[in-house]
DNA sequence: CCGTAAGTGCAACTTCTGGTTGCGTATCGG
DNA sequence: CCGATACGCAACCAGAAGTTGCACTTACGG
């Protein structure tokens, strides 16, 4: 299931910096660090490292130009981890579902019980 | 876009190891700080500090039987997650997409042209 | 041609998180 | 009662994220 290349993708865009920047060059096309950085709460230095991180996984890559450096989303690599992202949310999906019906047989097999709905230890969320 | 909430939802779920806990949590149904830590290459301590955070973030729920500490996970929350996840991949998903549209349709145009280092540097689009 | 501004890279330092070890405490079972 | 089991707390270590500071290249106007 879990690869290290998986979690290496998933710890990449699991950093809500990370995505922001993915998000931001997405919508440009391109970027370099000190741009992303005008758009970003942090200094130009850590945006390089991020973009660090990100090309170490191959989700950007980067072409220089002059005497900037401008870096672009790898489409095949993000479209991987988009899948990626979708894999994880359908297992949980499927699991909740299982889960939900599970409960819902439950609930009808005790249907020849006089207490439908005893709450013992169950706080219903906000 | 992106609240501080979803943030911390994320970095909840954006560790693989709290991504096998939940795993964990959901096909036994429950578990302990000790019981998931024999399925994981951490320590019980480690694994307790992840469920502090799941807890925080609202993943899980914890009920005390005795002298152990069973935690499992709050469906409802979950799925919430789940949708953040899916969010983000269609999100990404469109842009890329739309990328592969615009480029296909510059190529076709490039289909009569001879020299494409036309550079506009300017694409704002959201 | 030269000085200056813009852009980058490298290095040291701090802070926070994930992980460990060690120890103290409570609970269960014979 | 006593040992084994499960938990909590605190100190400590390592790595990642972020900062500041400085040196180096490149573009450009005088």
């Amino acid at each position: 299931m879990s690869t290290a290349v998986d979690d290496e993708l998933w710890s990449a865009i699991g950093d809500p910096t990370r995505r922001r920047m993915i998000d931001l060059l997405l919508s440009d096309g391109q970027g370099t660090a000190t741009t992303l950085s005008a758009h970003l709460p942090i200094t130009r230095q850590a945006v390089t490292k991020h973009l660090a991180v990100l090309d170490r996984v191959g989700l950007v890559r980067s072409a220089p130009s002059g005497r900037e450096k401008r870096y672009h989303v790898d489409e095949a690599q993000l479209a991987r981890a988009v899948a990626q992202l979708n894999a994880v949310g359908e297992l949980w999906d499927a699991r909740l579902r299982r889960i939900k019906t599970l409960a819902e047989t439950i609930q009808r097999a005790r249907h020849t019980e006089s207490k439908p709905e005893n709450n013992p230890e169950n706080d219903p969320h906000a």
